[in-house]
DNA sequence: TTTTGACCCTTGATAGAAAAAAGTCAAAAA
DNA sequence: TTTTTGACTTTTTTCTATCAAGGGTCAAAA
């Protein structure tokens, strides 16, 4: 039913607000219906539990990265620019959403259970495929030489996310990773994806 | 005085056999002194406290690092070889020294000491320099183009430490990596390393 | 100069209690 | 019939008090 799906979409961003800002496992169930004004039963009308809200939230983050990353037309432009810009739009992803631990290495208990590593899985195999695609054109259009797209995309995708990973590790042990921090991990993804793609020519 | 730094060195070696099996924060210093058939005030007579013995450790195991790279000789070979034979030196050093938790992330509170924090950034930059004069080798020799060698270097390293860092954080949650996920970290630095190689011609 | 037994003091593990949060349900409201 | 709720139960987390273990010291002996 469509009203019910709208609530279910505004407890969502009511959520996600709320995870933004404290973190997954600090936002209580209480604390996101009193922002909504109900009571928690009613949550627990819509989602069955804590993780299935979590899940909704992070389906639903990523499902709004993999729209931003179709927005971009991947004809006229070239293969490094266009890894450009979607390292771009990891970025901004990353600074925005810090708080939910999306990149791994999480505290947050919610994110271990077996169904949501199951979802973050099939993320990131979607993120490859999409990337093979792009690796796909290039070679087609005889931007880079002949290759296992499949197997390249997740190298040049591991390769971006240990730079993050580290990043993470080694930065101060503050609450978020400074902005010059940020700025320099994102000149070091940038400098790695245009390398890479050299490396492929 | 020549015995004192036998003595010294005794001591190292004993407690790496202990660090290696057990860890650092497994590792007691009775059990050390056990080891050698000593008491635990002679070890403290040798070493001021235990992060002193934790650095020497480390200082050696660093130490007998550059002593293999540096036997490489680096002419009449390919920067790409080259590469990958340090990759596989780093490979058996982490395998070997995994339960001392020397590429970061780790839980053993001796490691997070100032001092010691100083002395890794220092091998660290040591490492950097050692690859930046190997890329200034190879633009010599006109292998790759003329490049920042000191940024090459360190975004090199940093993507191969990247690869690592992901391996151990994705990893399987038992106490080691298996053989079967550090094979395939194995071949991923080593296809990294091509890339990127290819990449600075 | 080097080694040691006996000792102190700090820290980290453990368990049990208390608090907080997750989750349920019968009944009311829409 | 669908949705909402106050009051409730159960589970999880956090806190705290205790205690053993391990780091570190010292005076005396070798």
């Amino acid at each position: 039913m469509v009203e019910t799906d709208k609530k279910r979409d505004a407890i969502i961003e009511g959520a996600i607000k709320r995870f933004m800002h404290y973190g997954i496992n600090k936002t209580t169930m209480n604390e996101i219906a009193e922002d909504l004004s109900v009571s928690k039963p009613s949550l627990y009308y819509y989602f069955p539990d804590k993780n299935s809200l979590v899940f909704g939230v992070i389906d639903k983050i990523f499902s709004d990265y993999f729209a931003l990353m179709e927005k971009i037309p991947y004809t006229d432009i070239s293969l490094s620019d266009l890894l450009v810009s979607f390292i771009e739009i990891r970025h901004r992803f990353f600074q925005k959403y810090y708080m939910l631990h999306l990149s791994g290495g999480s505290p947050d208990s919610s994110l271990n259970s077996d169904e949501l590593k199951k979802h973050f899985m099939e993320m990131k195999e979607k993120n490859q495929r999409y990337h093979a695609a792009i690796f796909e054109q290039a070679i087609e259009k005889g931007e880079i030489g002949m290759i296992n797209t499949e197997k390249m995309a997740e190298l040049y995708l591991e390769s971006m996310a240990g730079i993050t990973s580290l990043c993470i590790l080694h930065g101060n042990k503050e609450l978020f990773p400074s902005k010059k921090e940020m700025k320099t991990m994102l000149e070091k993804q940038i400098d790695l994806s245009n390398i890479f793609v050299k490396g492929l020519k």
